[in-house]
DNA sequence: GTATCTGCAAAACATTTGCAATTCT
DNA sequence: AGAATTGCAAATGTTTTGCAGATAC
């Protein structure tokens, strides 16, 4: 599926902005703030604004198209990973490392009245290049 | 131990705003942010300032006294339970539950050079409660 | 031509910082 | 008195909002 198809099967009309945050997203893989994604497809889009990338992700969020990831509690970052995963964030480099974790073995000590819409795992820590350093 | 005892063992020098925040995380066992304890001891403190619960919770992270608990990305919360468990948010009815959850069944999939200082597990979805009305 | 999308400027809100006032020993 | 604690006011940084201009169908 191509990024036009992707968006289109999540009900959202593809415009230019909207297909290159998601092509970041999906491409970088990595776990960017609002910020980092305007910085990265400024030079690509002169025109783009702060505003559009929030109004961007936001609308992915509500679509379910991207997962909102909490690392450091003062900013919102964005996964294009929608399965199962667990974060590592190096407290000394700054690093974000995926880990696969299966998050459902984790329900069992919770009622299996409560409905789950959302798993987060977050470790910190040092990660195995700086603790060598 | 009583709270002059448990402060002192972490190598915090006692002071009655420092007792009185921990003595309200410790009984409350809730995920209090800044602004909710801050709001819960002004009646008892009328002096007290929001800064000062600021001081008073830093201080407390730095010398393990408490954790940090994410559950949105726009506030910190803080936790005087310092064992390993899950937290379950209600994003209708906004209450925060935890659950038992051994994190360290998790990190089979993590390199073990990796060190891990911290650990969350957070779900949101909908209580049992909200689901039945 | 109307609805949607984009983006500037300002607002909102949690947290941090600088520094002065207070308290403790 | 001297050191630590407290707290006011201002600054910082991220995200949201109001609205106007641009774009798309």
């Amino acid at each position: 599926m191509n990024t036009v198809e992707i968006l289109r099967s999540h009900d959202i009309k593809p415009t230019i902005v909207r297909m290159k945050v998601y092509e970041y997203l999906y491409s970088m893989k990595n776990h960017p703030t609002a910020d980092t994604i305007y910085k990265s497809l400024s030079p690509e889009i002169p025109t783009l604004s702060k505003t559009s990338v929030y109004n961007t992700t936001t609308l992915f969020l509500t679509k379910n198209l991207i997962r909102p990831v909490t690392i450091e509690e003062n900013e919102i970052r964005y996964d294009a990973d929608t399965t199962d995963h667990g974060h590592f964030k190096c407290t000394a480099c700054s690093e974000v490392y995926d880990f696969n974790a299966d998050l459902s073995k984790m329900e069992h000590n919770l009622s299996e009245d409560f409905q789950i819409n959302e798993r987060q795992l977050l470790f910190k820590g040092i990660c195995s290049y700086c603790k060598r350093s």
